[in-house]
DNA sequence: ATTTTTTCTTAAGATTTTCTCAAAATGTGA
DNA sequence: TCACATTTTGAGAAAATCTTAAGAAAAAAT
């Protein structure tokens, strides 16, 4: 199944539009039509659609009406600017969201982001003795919860996505305290030290949070 | 198919900068406008673009959509000092990477590396019973892992990535410790004994990584 | 406003990697 | 084979990197 399915007849900003989501990681699919469109949804389904009201032939409404028929499947509608009655019909009809033309990509792209963390991003991460919680932002380690602070936390996600990764310090860094942050990377290894002694089961001789010299650390 | 397209209008640095890829082995094409670029991208491609913002005609934005219109090539977008917007601008367009002007080359060469490593280079090297995990930074010989140092492991993968050739000391030297190390050319023949000592089965009388009398060595 | 919690800084000490050196071994060409 | 050049090797020194602990600063909660 394809993440996102665009349905835009104005070929230059389906494109430009796949490009971006593309850009961002997802597997994006551009029909030109809404039977393109509803025959590339029956074959193969998609997570996510952006939907182009405008549309010759099978409009907007046609498509998401056969889309709702048997699937809740997240869609976006997109419309000309100030037509109302678009929003009206398309939120009735169980569109999650609705933007309007011309729109801004960046909020298009944090609305996708929005729905997919909603609806798709696991909300639990289990690894060996390990479950953490992302959503109530806890974890259990050998099933007993583990207070964390916020830092911690952030750090031991990165690593559990990045599970058998080197990820070098700078990395790291840059990653939960952000680029531009001003703080020493120091930092970083003190705050693996209290996540050792959270996980590990001898912090002295940690198995998941191993430090590769020279480099970072690397998750088991 | 070239390695790095520059797009730059000010001849001198771009010509500069020119010099300093080529010296890094690149395939490199420098373009003084955002018409040639484009003109030269769709003729020859190219594997990552260096591209200023401030052009005359068509500028970067410009060159940076089109390029990203039927590809992902990576680009670099190279803009005046805090201009933020421009920051913001290039990411949305999909660049892969901002750097501010005036810029420190060796930055600047740095990220083009980690650019075409993970983007051009394979995660993982199997050659005969050594397999080699580059991502994590592991060496499996004979399927058990062998703990390396960074130099170690940089070296073994510069010689696995030109199996057969003869890699003369000073090159070997120069790619591991960088062409302004301070050590002694003898480093290199330390780390060897105990590259050998790890991948050959008997460590007197190397298979792998072969010595070319009065040159350098050869792995085989 | 005060307390509590989290985060950051710092520096000493521990550890690991890297480098240097010189003797021993090996290869090369006359 | 011999003299010479180059490489290998081992041991120890030096340098780099990481860990840790303790206290300061900042942020959040009360």
């Amino acid at each position: 199944m394809m993440d996102i399915l665009i349905v835009e007849d104005n070929e230059e900003i389906g494109g430009l539009l796949q490009d971006f989501l593309e850009a961002e990681g997802y597997d994006v699919y551009f029909a030109t039509s809404g039977e393109e469109a509803l025959e590339v949804y029956a074959e193969e389904g998609a997570k996510l659609v952006v939907l182009d009201i405008m549309l010759p032939g099978i409009d907007g409404f046609g498509v998401c009406s056969r889309i709702r028929e048997n699937s809740n499947t997240p869609i976006i509608i997109v419309s000309a600017k100030n037509a109302k009655e678009d929003k009206l019909n398309g939120l009735m009809l169980g569109a999650d969201d609705y933007i309007e033309k011309p729109y801004d990509i960046d909020i298009l792209i944090a609305k996708i982001a929005g729905i997919f963390k909603r609806r798709y991003s696991s909300d639990e991460i289990v690894d060996g003795n390990i479950r953490l919680d992302k959503i109530g932002r806890r974890l259990y380690v050998d099933g007993t919860e583990m207070t964390t602070t916020s830092k911690e936390l952030d750090l031991l996600i990165y690593m559990l996505e990045n599970k058998g990764k080197v990820l070098p310090k700078e990395e790291l860094f840059n990653k939960i305290w952000g680029f531009d942050s001003e703080s020493e990377i120091q930092t970083l290894t003190v705050h693996m030290k209290w996540l050792r002694e959270k996980i590990e089961k001898d912090p002295k001789k940690p198995e998941r949070i191993q430090t590769v010299w020279g480099v970072g650390y690397r998750f088991e």
